[in-house]
DNA sequence: ACGGTTATCATGCGATCGCATTACAAAACC
DNA sequence: GGTTTTGTAATGCGATCGCATGATAACCGT
């Protein structure tokens, strides 16, 4: 029988898998990765475990997926976050990209739970170690773009050189991410010492507002 | 029976439990976090699972202990690294005390490797975060001080505030642990990323030699 | 309409887990 | 020197794991 790419017979298989993968961030999140087993999985997704099985061979490719879902999904809330924002200057951009990166709501919070526990097993299986290198390489060259753009516009200070202070800023957010996991680092702690680097990055008058109440316009 | 305290009947007891802290790494740092099982640590310790058991009522105190015994292992070393310096600047005391806790040789990627684990199982059980709370807010701790010290001394850049630039690079540090680890980015590249920061944080010629062959004396 | 495919579920199996129990040798105590 | 305590090992047990198998119903193309 032929195969019609992208014609599912009844359900849409692809959706399936990332609800499964949603579901696997749930188990990561509330119990632990080690926790995680079939059939935590398939009850979390209120499905039985041979469905879980049906859709991923083993479990290894399971959490294989979950990670790209897990790429996906941050990629897809930076670029919503972005999006929302009315005529953003560079420095809006950085801020707001930084700010979803970090655990400072329910949904930053699974996701930096989940991230770290693939962090984790990525130091002894390769597969995890490529995927976390694929995503948070692409958002690491997005970020030295925008610092060239900023660059390029003149909204830096003198002596600022994006290839440096971007993947440095880029390395201090993922640094706070822990921290802040375990408690040691409050949200607000960690988002005012961003403030404080991108006013040291940036010229004053740069950006909309930044942690002070916006006046009226 | 009397309770001598200190006094061993034949073995070391703390000793034996740090041998096998030492096995957990092991096996943490090959295996994985969830793959250490009492027999795991039994065999690499070079004993029998009973003795484990004798010395660890259960597997969780076991970790805990582990846990414990790691941020004295990485607080010894740093301590042993900055003693080594001779006539060392402020400067020089931070960029050795970085260098220690960033993944650059097999110890320090087996730290690195144990430590991440357990922030990821921190997020699920209270007391691993607790226990991560403490070491790294020691280790901040004493950076802040070495900052307020190198300010006090004039070493530091007009306008360097040592409450906001010692917390960014400490956690800029723990930042490059992480993308080191999968191999994002090489202990090289993260070290001169580092040493980028002390060169905007430090005045010129207030350490010994960064990167550069060290002229003859 | 009907054979074939797909989605879903329930169940079984071998392996492994943490932990409890037991046995035994050596050191310590009185 | 006999008793107690301690270190070490071996083994058993219930639970859980990933995965394989079989059953059942819904949907598909021809």
């Amino acid at each position: 029988m032929r195969y019609v790419e992208g014609v599912p017979k009844q359900v849409d298989h692809e959706q399936r898998r990332r609800h499964l993968a949603e579901a696997v961030f749930a188990v990561i999140s509330t119990q632990g990765f080690e926790a995680v087993s079939l059939r935590d999985v398939a009850e979390q997704a209120g499905v039985s475990m041979g469905t879980v099985q049906h859709y991923f061979p083993t479990k290894q490719q399971m959490l294989l997926f979950a990670l790209s879902h897990m790429r996906d999904r941050v990629l897809a809330r930076l670029q919503t976050t972005v999006a929302a924002l009315r005529e953003p200057t560079r420095r809006d951009l950085i801020r707001a990209a930084t700010a979803v990166m970090l655990p400072v709501d329910p949904a930053g919070r699974e996701e930096a739970c989940v991230n770290i526990a693939f962090f984790s097993a990525a130091t002894v299986t390769p597969a995890y170690a490529e995927q976390l290198r694929n995503g948070y390489g692409r958002i690491l060259t997005v970020s030295v773009a925008n610092f060239r753009e900023a660059s390029r516009l003149g909204e830096l200070r003198d002596g600022v050189d994006p290839e440096v202070e971007a993947p440095a800023l880029y390395f201090l957010t993922q640094g706070l991410v822990g921290p802040i996991l375990v408690g040691l680092y409050s949200p607000a702690e960690a988002l005012a010492l961003i403030d404080a680097q991108l006013d040291r990055l940036f010229r004053a008058g740069t950006h909309a507002a930044s942690t002070a109440d916006k006046p009226r316009p």
